[in-house]
DNA sequence: CCAAAGCATATGTTGAACATTAAAGCACTA
DNA sequence: TAGTGCTTTAATGTTCAACATATGCTTTGG
């Protein structure tokens, strides 16, 4: 009867995916059976049962009928479905593998999206990034607190949030969703590390007032700049994989 | 007692699915409730609940609870869920709204996977996409029957899946496994109305070649040639709705 | 020694009972 | 008569228990 028993508002999927993440199942492990779940918990076979399918389909575990529930390898995992990048953001924070990746493909796709947000966006986008903007400003300040500091990161990610958007087009817009925890995992984590945040804020300001300004070139190269920002707090290599500078430069 | 209500085995998700595709309910509108589709199609609660679920985590349908189903404007669709791609992909194939969409995602996508792939591709990579490329020519010669087009169709999706995986990047990577549907979707339609199969796949092979070489700026432009091949075919205009032709036009 | 039947165990499916929520109708009051 | 609050009603949400099916292991017969 550990601590755990004890919480019936458990989340039962939450704890288990906790307990991959740590290593405690690894891929090709089998975790504990329906009924040996619901005895730890006190919980009934439906709810167990429910909780299971979200990591069903979040492809994290494989359930093979009359046997038992096994760790699928990482490269299944749906790490686009939110609800596990959603996991991602609160349980596997250390994990710099991941944290590369995402980043790699957001150095990929945002200078392109900031571009696109920069000939597309409507004075109602221009607000939404500029609220987001000016929120980051006034809790920069003062970020003693990690509330404060948890509100400043809020606001970032608003802000690249509306700058795809800002695109009008429906397939950035829902990756914006799927990407949301991922930037935030990352904005986070930046966060507590920058060492110059007045930098950072004008690094943003800067892709701002390209995208105001309609100037997609000038956006272009303003959200690779964030980015690469963001990449030096991590203490990453912002140019391990990426391409698209050399196939910029040429239009100036 | 219409045809549907004798098929015990109906998947009731998908004849909803069918029905919302066909405009039979609409945004805004409200499905059945669960007693009726119960009655309708003789099932228990259970499996009709399981099947509303499938469509409220595709973001299909919201559920109110105490009022009913209803159906979720298109923008709300999780469009990069592997299940929503996949219906529609076998439901959808007619709307040419829906083709256009997905058309423009990729339109949108590929050329940057092409030219990521064209700096990371490994030897091993290449015989992926080779392998698919020679596929579809051996298939191209003597495609008579439909199904040695299935197999022609099989190869050409193939080959586009391999470059996603080229690029190294596990979100590219899953991205390919969401958008597989989808492509398929788009390759079936355009080889049966395709006037030039040859022209088509001589566009291939100049995308492969690209790859090949590691030239990204030449892939990125024979990426989009080819979607535009698949535009052309659809019947579809391939710039509507574009903006990165303005982005790649000064670059010649 | 091998193979087929049987057993034990774990997951899959189903139906019913009960709980919760939201809209609509009704009565009471200012 | 308009408005407020309670009751009713009908839908969705939750839980439980019984039964079905699949898998691995054991036993038994040749």
């Amino acid at each position: 009867m550990n601590a755990r028993s004890d919480d019936k508002k458990a989340n039962v999927a939450e704890i288990l995916i906790k307990d991959i993440f740590s290593g405690l199942y690894q891929p090709g492990d089998f975790i504990p059976k329906e009924l040996e779940i619901c005895e730890r918990f006190s919980l009934s076979r439906s709810v167990v049962r429910r909780h299971l399918s979200q990591l069903v389909d979040g492809g994290i575990i494989e359930r093979i009928s009359g046997y038992g529930s096994k760790v699928r390898e990482y490269s299944e995992w749906n790490i686009l479905d939110p609800v596990v990048t959603e996991w991602m953001t609160r349980f596997a924070a250390p994990n710099q593998e991941i944290q590369r990746e995402v980043l790699a493909f957001r150095l990929t796709v945002e200078p392109f999206v900031a571009m696109t947000a920069a000939s597309k966006a409507t004075a109602h986008d221009l607000v939404a990034i500029e609220e987001a903007f000016h929120g980051m400003g006034q809790n920069l300040r003062h970020s003693e607190s990690s509330e404060e500091r948890h509100i400043h990161t809020d606001f970032d990610v608003a802000f690249h949030v509306a700058i795809f958007k800002a695109t009008h087009n429906i397939v950035w817009a829902q990756l914006s969703h799927v990407l949301r925890p991922s930037i935030h995992l990352l904005i986070a984590e930046s966060n507590i590390t920058a060492t110059d945040p007045e930098q950072s804020l004008e690094r943003h300001r800067t892709l701002m007032e390209a995208i105001r300004m309609r100037q997609p070139q000038k956006a272009f190269h303003a959200a690779q700049a964030v980015l690469e920002g963001t990449a030096l707090a991590l203490g990453l290599d912002p140019h391990a994989g990426l391409i698209q500078a050399q196939f910029v430069e040429p239009s100036y």
